[in-house]
DNA sequence: ATATAATTAATTGTACGCAATTAAATTTTA
DNA sequence: TAAAATTTAATTGCGTACAATTAATTATAT
């Protein structure tokens, strides 16, 4: 039996588990403010940065518009973000945070420290953990 | 600014990113034996096993019928797989590698070689990143 | 023994991800 | 400057994920 082929060591399906985990962990949590995950994850960036371009958007977070083209309407349909053509260049769509968005930020603000607590771990594994994962992902752009 | 909600600090961001892109590395690799990501991490489970309920692939996967009942239906069309149900028990659905499935495994076996090269990682960093991510899952089903 | 509960898989519906294509606007080039 | 190439977003289509429901079978509890 070839070791490499063993589901128990691959990575891929580790990081593939982790994540699907951790996304679970935030499912309660984010149905209080009726968000999905990925619209919280859109509307993080939309907190720090309250109007973006929507190519920029998908560098962020290395999505395309095939995935944020309807995300961002359906946050339009919610009245969190609006929605405008840049003057310069009718191609480029600017998409900006609205009041309700901005207010939507209280409510989301415990939520880091709920999940941290729910995944027990310490600053330092957390910290570690995150390093790691970020210097894997800095080395497979 | 809330720290606690920068992009940059969040864990899940970091492993959802880490796993889309590792599924990334795979496709070009996958795409030559026909398989998607998931059907790959399948077809490991099955070249270890030969035999499995599926309960218990949804088991060891954290993955339910919703997910895996159409996947193993495309599998059963490719001749990877067959399908049948317990005599036991008709309830349960046994899942069995076919002939053609057992070929497939040669043609795969060079993929994990393959992805360690393209990932860059030592192996200490490998298995590092691996065990950390795997303590993480641990802690958190 | 039969009604009730539990188990298992399949189905339905929603929301991603992403490759590929399309359409519109802008930039570059001959 | 007109044609070609590039850029940007939207759309289409496929394959997951997963919650919720349905349907069939088996276990259990009176």
């Amino acid at each position: 039996m070839e070791e490499q082929l063993k589901l128990d060591n691959q990575l891929c399906f580790s990081m593939y588990t982790a994540s699907r985990l951790i996304t679970r962990l935030y499912q309660p949590h984010l149905k209080k403010i009726d968000l999905t995950y990925l619209q919280y994850i859109v509307m993080l960036v939309m907190w720090e940065r309250e109007k973006i371009v929507l190519k920029e958007l998908g560098e962020l977070l290395y999505l395309d518009s095939g995935t944020l083209s309807p995300l961002i309407k359906k946050l339009e349909k919610k009245d969190l973000v609006k929605k405008q053509r840049s003057e310069q260049d009718e191609r480029v769509l600017e998409v900006e945070i609205t009041k309700k968005g901005k207010k939507l930020k209280e409510k989301a603000k415990n939520i880091p420290f709920e999940i941290a607590e729910e995944t027990g771990l310490t600053m330092e594994q957390y910290q570690n953990i995150k390093k790691m994962t970020d210097d894997f992902i800095k080395n497979n752009i």
